[in-house]
DNA sequence: CACATGTCAGCGCTACTGAGATGA
DNA sequence: CTCATCTCAGTAGCGCTGACATGT
């Protein structure tokens, strides 16, 4: 065997920064959604949610309120379009705009992909306590907080 | 002007799911961390935390105790080596390794990432207090720690 | 034989930059 | 003219997979 014990456990220069343990927690994150979810639905999720949530939107409305570029949107829209799951028809009232509209299909798919998140969810906390969960979301909610443009 | 006031929030469903504010808190980490770093020097300080407090490792302990994967390490401590950062030679004992030791420059380098480090983190958390921001750091250690192979 | 190590090529996702066409 | 919107091309980092040669 080569190796075996001396391993695992990160330099306490890296365990000190909060960033790389969001980094690693993001990706465990991610592994454990692939593990639920049928394809890369993790944008899908939040272009959906978005439009059940607040209505038909532009694109650029859309890319504003998740934190997603411009560019990706596009795509995103681009697959949700030709599966089925939005409408994505041209502006009347500003022709440079695509609105784009949750279908019924979309939202099946949007019910479908919250069941499997939440399970990933599950799987990535379960070293946590309901109490801790609360905790530890109601502590990322306000870090992110600090980083946005702010609401009314 | 367009769309300028119905911005910016989330759907409650995104901000319901813990795995999704890791992962964009992650990506404000990285974009705090390039604005303080000269280059992609965060899997550097990785490596170089690891030799530091380690001493001389192979390249796969090196993977093994940052979760990254060989042949990310490869890359980066060929990166390092040239820039006489660490050394790289082959394994007597062992003649597959590589050992990869620090060098006196790679301290320095060390020394200089930790503080650019500190800058962008203390950036990324500004939003918090002392205390939310240590209690923050021990949930996430804790979740860490329930994913990793639990060392002794 | 199996297994570990290091290296290389390649894929896919995510986040960006820049350019261009269209329109407000 | 300025600015916003959308699209396309290209870039870059990151995390993988698969293959291969080398060595234990």
């Amino acid at each position: 065997m080569e190796e075996t014990d001396d391993d695992v456990r990160p330099p306490a220069r890296l365990r000190a920064l909060t960033s790389w343990q969001a980094s690693r927690v993001s990706t465990i994150g991610a592994r454990a959604t692939a593990r639920h979810m049928p394809l890369s639905a993790r944008s899908d999720f939040a272009v959906l949610a978005a439009l059940e949530e607040y209505g038909p939107l532009s694109q650029a409305g859309l890319g504003r309120r998740l934190g997603i570029d411009r560019n990706e949107i596009s795509g995103i829209v681009t697959r949700l379009d030709s599966a089925g799951h939005v409408d994505r028809t041209p502006d009347p009232d500003d022709r440079r705009r695509n609105v784009v509209t949750l279908t019924t299909a979309g939202g099946r798919r949007l019910v479908a992909i919250q069941d499997a998140a939440n399970r990933a969810q599950a799987e990535l906390l379960a070293g946590l306590d309901a109490h801790e969960q609360q905790q530890l979301h109601a502590l990322l909610t306000k870090v992110l907080r600090a980083h946005r443009p702010e609401p009314a």
